[in-house]
DNA sequence: TTGTATGCGTTATCAC
DNA sequence: GTGATAACGCATACAA
């Protein structure tokens, strides 16, 4: 590989001016702006970005580590194409690393980003507490954001959505559309997600004076098949509903599936309702639209808090934005 | 940030011999390595990953690049899921860089992660041409692998299926099937897979005697949407049709969306047939699976071939795997 | 077994 | 305007 020593030598200059025609700091005259390009085009030189990464202890890369489980289903792709087009808008590149599927192995996923010096970091935890998620922000000194958590002390560096709110609103709709019987597919119980979605159903239920029939709840882990399961171990029950609702777009599509394949209609005979919408509204599955905030502005504001940091070197207080019940549009768009 | 110069002070050893602990090259007495673990633990040491890769000439990286249109759909998560997973199996990790949507931003991609100093690099392209893909891999010197392109000169650089002759396949088990009324829904028209599968279309039906009907044909860009409106300009023409073949699974998607709006059962009334069928099959639309490579084994190979390259230098000649047919037995399967 | 010295490819701070 | 030269943090050949 040619190096910047070896344009300095055809275009009869010193390193240092090539590095700065390079930068475009510094003085240079056109002349020898002429020659070094010249001698660029030449000899093929490509910049080293880790020599420049080191030397300069910037690397204007933002890392972000996402649990492998989240990879498959339609939510994933969503977070990780505006993640990754917002990262660039602000002209920094995206370094997605594996927190696969335990505690440990997020860590390292987190630490190898911080290894490689990226400027900030984004953090959608899995099976890594609040706790330490706070513990970890106060120990390094890149700026790190948390997704879809609501942490302890820094409030600032987190991002989420009221899972229970949403969850209870969801239901609120379903019964102000008349239903009374509605059964719901739970998340993976160590997820808090998953937690908190079906707290959020059945305080809805107790809100409303239903009462809660263990019979109407199946518990699934995310996946389409597990919805698919559900909506099987409901029927397999004689469980009758009218309505359904799915904890996430995933199951809530595989749900769909199950019931098509059982002879019942949907949405004629049951409603089903996913959580993610953004994914799902392509798919048209019938679906309740969430109440949550939405990918896109969940990413937005985290990449935007997030680089602010960076560059104010974490200084000025913002606004904590936090918790934000963000009532979509399409919600009332789909329940017409 | 405390680095190795902190830590051997700390110890009371020389940089060199804190290197040589951490590495495991070299010999040290159990004494100093008990010392300088200790050093670490106190000061908080982390290496600097940028440094290592700098000095070594050696990052353990893989880079990918993908347009941003495939970072939407089903398709995508599963090529990253495996991607990822593969890479890190083998002691690497992946980085992905975006391609967005023009032959320039994909070039830059391609370019980024060549200046990153990758040791090899996967390229899925979708603008570059095949001829500037032989180009660049003749350019440079790190090992680079094509997805789903025949390259005309570096047959060991590629993976990729015969996609006009899956798509006659997946015509020929219609036909077989009694079909005769076979619909088909493009892929975009500047896309090598969508025009091919187009191809493999009409060549069967040609093979069949089956007249080609132009009204049978409607043209999509890949997305759900597509699949939706496909369906609409269909049935808009009056067409009959007892099959439809989508260019892609996110297309059928909104095929069966749409044709169910329109009160067409699937698969009872019209047999829709999708083409990537990993990811299609949770989703239990009725497909017909792929006969073309499936994401996984062509991850697989792909990444096994780089990886080869990457560690001997390209050395050894590999036997061709590309254009291989693959027949999956769910094809079997599913036609039952 | 350990230390010294040099290199990796840049950037940045000086003089000139 | 430009050229030495010292960082940046780590690895490694060589000497000790």
């Amino acid at each position: 590989m040619t190096t910047m020593l070896e344009v300095a030598r055809r275009a009869g200059v010193s390193k240092a001016t090539v590095s700065r025609v390079l930068s475009g700091n510094g003085y240079t005259s056109q002349e020898t702006r002429d020659r070094v390009f010249q001698a660029i085009e030449e000899s093929g030189y490509r910049p080293n970005l880790l020599a420049r990464q080191l030397a300069t202890k910037n690397t204007q890369t933002l890392g972000l580590v996402v649990t492998n489980t989240l990879y498959h289903g339609v939510y994933f792709s969503e977070l990780l194409s505006h993640a990754a087009r917002m990262t660039e808008d602000r002209g920094r590149q995206l370094i997605l690393a594996d927190g696969k599927h335990s505690a440990e192995e997020e860590r390292q996923a987190i630490q190898y980003l911080l290894d490689l010096r990226c400027d900030g970091i984004i953090i959608y935890p899995r099976f890594l507490s609040v706790e330490e998620m706070d513990e970890i922000i106060e120990q390094h000194s890149q700026p790190i954001m948390v997704l879809n958590r609501k942490l302890r002390r820094h409030h600032r560096h987190c991002v989420y959505s009221d899972q229970q709110a949403a969850a209870a609103a969801v239901v609120d709709k379903l019964v102000e559309m008349g239903h009374t019987d509605i059964a719901f597919i739970t998340g993976s119980a160590d997820s808090p997600t998953g937690i908190e979605r079906l707290a959020g159903y059945k305080q809805a239920l107790v809100r409303h004076e239903i009462p809660l029939r263990d019979e109407l709840i199946a518990h699934g882990k995310w996946t389409p098949a597990c919805g698919a399961a559900g909506v099987s171990t409901l029927l397999g029950r004689g469980a009758r509903f009218s309505a359904l609702v799915a904890s996430n777009d995933d199951m809530a599509i595989g749900a769909i599936k199950q019931l098509h394949q059982a002879g019942v209609s949907v949405p004629e005979q049951v409603s089903v309702v996913g959580f993610d919408d953004i994914a799902l509204a392509p798919y048209v599955i019938p679906s309740l639209a969430s109440v949550k905030m939405p990918v896109t502005e969940m990413i937005q504001e985290t990449i935007s808090r997030l680089i602010t940091m960076v560059e104010e070197g974490e200084a000025g207080e913002l606004p904590s934005f936090s918790g934000k019940l963000i009532r979509r549009d399409s919600l009332k768009r789909l329940l017409e």
